[in-house]
DNA sequence: AATGAATGAGCTTTCATTCAT
DNA sequence: TATGAATGAAAGCTCATTCAT
């Protein structure tokens, strides 16, 4: 749809985008979304072609503004492990900020036929392709495996998510680092790596504090 | 869900489960549940109370054919590492076998008010708690850091879900194993362990097993 | 649609018939159709896929009564003079009958692109095939022109629709009789074929009574 | 109503002219009317109260045009044979020339409640007692029945509209005459005065002209 | 006066649920 | 008990109309 106002634009995203966080697809009407953004109903329909389409442009929009955050930093020079750690640092952050993307990066399904579906393929592959590209980096640096920086890269975001999204908000401080530990290397000898940890904010969270 | 035919309630689960795994809740029509099943659509509705319930059920089906696989193992007595090897493995296959529950418990969500909703998040702290259990077994053996289980269950869930998700069938041989390796080595040092993953079980004595 | 009871079909087209008549395309909602049917909404949609393929099945259902109707005598053996008399009588009858159908015939537009817009198509050729065959029956009994048969069946048929659309109801007798006049020996001459019908209703009606 | 420039007025009219004839009224949106006159949608607005005080005009200046066309000469002095021809003749030709004029007469209905649906009725009123009026004339000079000579009108007009909407263009050679001799005459005994249709002006001396 | 983005009433359509058979 | 036609509440979507610019 021709976006007039992108101001506009973006307002009715960010309605949505925290009524889909809460609630499935078919559990959002678009009264609703239309009501908390403020405007008319027929006004969505001016940004947004269907409903289908609002919610596609909103997992697009997070995963671009994810990637754009990290991509600039990632793509540059610089030490390729300090990149890993403010790489999920990053990742942690914008899910403290919009912690409905989480929830919305993970209903991404083989829907319908819509012409706006390719143009997220896109954005995911872009995505992965930049989370491998950092695993290269790690590879070339002798830091890491060179095998399967793919399976690395679902390995690492499947972490992160898996973490995130069954840990309660505020998550401690060290989240990111402990997941950069985990990540690099295991569990198995994961004490010495955690000690820093267990003395600050992670412990009392995951024991229930 | 006074289940009258046992056998007609799980034929009704299983064409349930294939629609779900293909296609959004919203998507799935009861009539299309019931043309799949090969039953009239009253007949769901004596089986199942709601949309809701089927879908519910269908949920907790899945998770509790899962955990049943994996529970008598884990609980009994043996190596912890190889239990944990032994599990991933399970996983694995399973989701080899039944893909479509790989969609479908990534759609856990706060749903409605069903009062079968409680039962499902049973399910999952059963789920869990073996899991974190079973790292705890590894930890008592000293095989890994006695920190955060927990974290460290999410973190596993995580990466299994996350390479499942996005990596097309036919999986790669000894994907469990690799899993395992990353889950407990990590992906730094990772380069001799990576190295049999696609190229058959070579280097298995290389770490004793 | 899969027509479950063709009793209740009908008795939907017979309400639409009647709003349809009155009412512009867009004036009728498919409420009042359901309401006038004493049948739900979502009735209707079982019976035909949308408002367009409903209003289509009407105007196909008014043609295909008025062609059966006359079909049997007109393919038959008989003197074609009066079998152009009875079927005049018999058009001027069914629109006596059913005066929606009048309004119905003369909407019959390049609608979109549905199916069974060719079924109207088909009814529709089928129609004007029996009124041209009946006129070359005359002319094959020297009765009238050879020529251009298919030019007058459509000027046989703007008579009649002339005719009975503007004057109204009710129509004097022998009305039918005056068009078949009027068709075959002209206006010019009309004076002494309409000497019957000036004693009659026809003039009184005309004339304002 | 209150015509500002009235050039833009007609340009309106014509371009709704155009979708009205090819859409039905509910098909065609203010938006589309707009964008095909080459002005913005609020200006329609400006010149027309709604949508259906447009449709009205568009069809009121459709016939005012033809009425003025007509109006001048069969009201003055001649023969009136001569003046039916040429009568039959123009509308043949203004058909030719705004064939969605065709499209537009057949679909005045008793729509709402518009204040300019009267003015509609008053148009084509004036328009029926104009061709009354030629039919009477011809009744005075002795050339044609004094009975009936609405009907007559109607039934004239019914013949046109019938051969010339549902006959593809272009249309054969002298159509027009085709008409006269069909409405005056009658098809019994058109064999001898139709042989020119199509062929050519032979049969005019036939019947002294 | 002209514009066209915004509006929202009201329409079509869907589909979970019911219930007479 | 199983059925599937009927239901109608609820949703998505349209588009004539308005009005700030």
């Amino acid at each position: 749809m021709r976006t007039c106002d992108p101001k506009r634009g973006l307002l009715i995203l960010d309605a949505a985008a925290q009524l889909f966080a809460k609630h499935r697809y078919h559990e959002v009407r678009m009264d609703d979304i239309a009501a908390h953004a403020g405007v008319a109903k027929g006004t969505l329909y001016r940004y947004y072609k269907d409903k289908e389409e609002l919610y596609l442009a909103l997992t697009i929009h997070g995963l671009q503004g994810l990637y754009e955050e990290a991509h600039g930093q990632i793509a540059g020079p610089g030490d390729p492990d300090q990149k890993l750690r403010d790489f999920i640092e990053r990742i942690v952050r914008y899910y403290e900020q919009y912690p409905y993307f989480l929830e919305l990066i993970q209903r991404i399904e083989s829907s319908g036929s819509s012409t706006s579906l390719a143009a997220l393929q896109d954005v995911r592959a872009q995505w992965f392709e930049l989370v491998t590209d950092l695993i290269k980096q790690l590879a070339d640096a002798d830091l890491c495996s060179a095998e399967h920086p793919d399976l690395a890269a679902l390995a690492l975001v499947g972490i992160i998510r898996g973490i995130l999204r069954f840990t309660p908000q505020p998550w401690p401080d060290h989240l990111a680092e402990w997941i950069y530990d985990l990540f690099m290397h295991g569990h198995a000898r994961g004490e010495q790596n955690l000690s820093h940890v267990g003395n600050g904010a992670i412990a009392q969270s995951a024991r229930g504090k």
